[in-house]
DNA sequence: TGTAATGTTTACCAATCGGTCAAATATCCG
DNA sequence: CGGATATTTGACCGATTGGTAAACATTACA
């Protein structure tokens, strides 16, 4: 008989790696379009290459497949804005983490998707992720951007509404991808439109955050 | 016997409208929050307080139901785009734009989750109104837009990027509401947060956009 | 090689899905 | 009032849903 999932305490073979993997790559797909509600196991299986049951003794529930890819995505997903780094400039900080999640948007579409339709749906499986590790995240780096606000290196702003800008408007290409292929027409939507993309959003924040020389009042 | 539905060619009685109305406004919670695939008519008619056979005579499919809802609100949803005006200030219209979009983000965040949810997963049902009415408007606009540039008025700018980031940013505190109040602390989302946002995105949009001094090279 | 543990599949389940039907009820109008 | 029309509902249908049971196949390893 079959061990039963939850008593496995630590990795084994290889070919439970190598399943694990392929059916979260699967998942990813599904997940990312349809949401938690909307994705079926078995579309997830048909995508997978392997039946039914055969993905239910790898992970036991839908719930359980949609927590383990979040789990292993979160991670990855912060890591620009983990990079951002206090001692640097903060022109080129801010320019590069802008490239880097607008890189993100355009390699990874799915996981942006993926966070997107979770949190549009009112986030019922990570609210505890956001308020926690993201929430902190965030409360660090906003001090960093105040700090360099209080010094005179960057106009004064809210930095929890830049952070917000910056991640909706690159976050956008991603999300909203079908929309931004509409209207600039399917043609332009090969690697030009990151160019521009970037072009443009290094421009807005890099100028809109500029220190103003102080109308003379 | 019951009029087949398709027979009624025109509004008639009193309370065919308000129990359309009724019905629309169920499906908006409804859609907003879980997308086409993962709404049931069950949960509409919950909403609705109606019973499902119900919901059927008046719309006899769940797509007529969200193709209806998604017609009465694209029009009104494109109206602060329609009233971008060329012959204004472009400051002051970049401006009015951005409040506007943001009060809709405030007032009509169902709206919004609805367009966001559809256009995530593919935008299977309202691809050719994009390609269409919303591309058309937005070509205009940017014209608009690029005229305003080459006159001097504004800083060279991509509009489409310039429009497509107005959008997100704005949006994103409808879509994204969850993570954002997660993120500022649930007793900081009242009505304190929308000033900050508008206030926060005049300043980077108007700022970005103004002409810079050409650097002396 | 044998055998125990692991992996896979077929058949199936109850619940829910979108939708139909006919009978029952409410409304309109002369 | 009464009959025609419009509205509402309970019972039901086949398909799909998430998930299970158990037989079957494969692998790891002594």
């Amino acid at each position: 008989m079959a061990i039963p999932r939850a008593a496995r305490t630590q990795r084994r073979t290889r070919i439970q790696e190598e399943k694990e993997e392929q059916i979260l790559e699967a998942a990813l797909d599904v997940f990312s379009v349809s949401g938690f509600r909307g994705s079926t196991i078995d579309q997830i299986a048909e995508v997978a290459g392997m039946s039914k049951p055969n993905l239910l003794y790898y992970f036991r529930t839908k719930e359980a497949m949609h927590r383990a890819l979040i789990d292993r995505v979160l991670f990855t997903w912060l890591e620009p804005l983990r990079a951002f780094d206090a001692e640097g400039n903060p022109e080129s900080e801010v320019r590069s983490y802008i490239r880097r999640k607008l890189e993100m948007a355009r390699d990874f579409p799915r996981e942006s998707r993926l966070f997107a339709n979770e949190v549009l749906q009112g986030a019922p499986h990570i609210e505890d992720e956001l308020k926690g590790p993201l929430k902190d995240l965030v409360d660090e780096k906003a001090d960093v951007i105040r700090a360099w606000a209080k010094a005179g290196k960057i106009a004064k702003c809210d930095p929890y509404h830049l952070i917000f800008s910056i991640w909706s408007t690159t976050q956008h290409y991603a999300d909203f991808d079908v929309q931004v292929r509409a209207v600039l027409g399917q043609d332009y939507s090969g690697a030009g439109r990151f160019e521009d993309a970037a072009r443009f959003l290094e421009q807005l924040f890099i100028d809109g955050l500029r220190v103003k020389p102080t109308p003379s009042s």
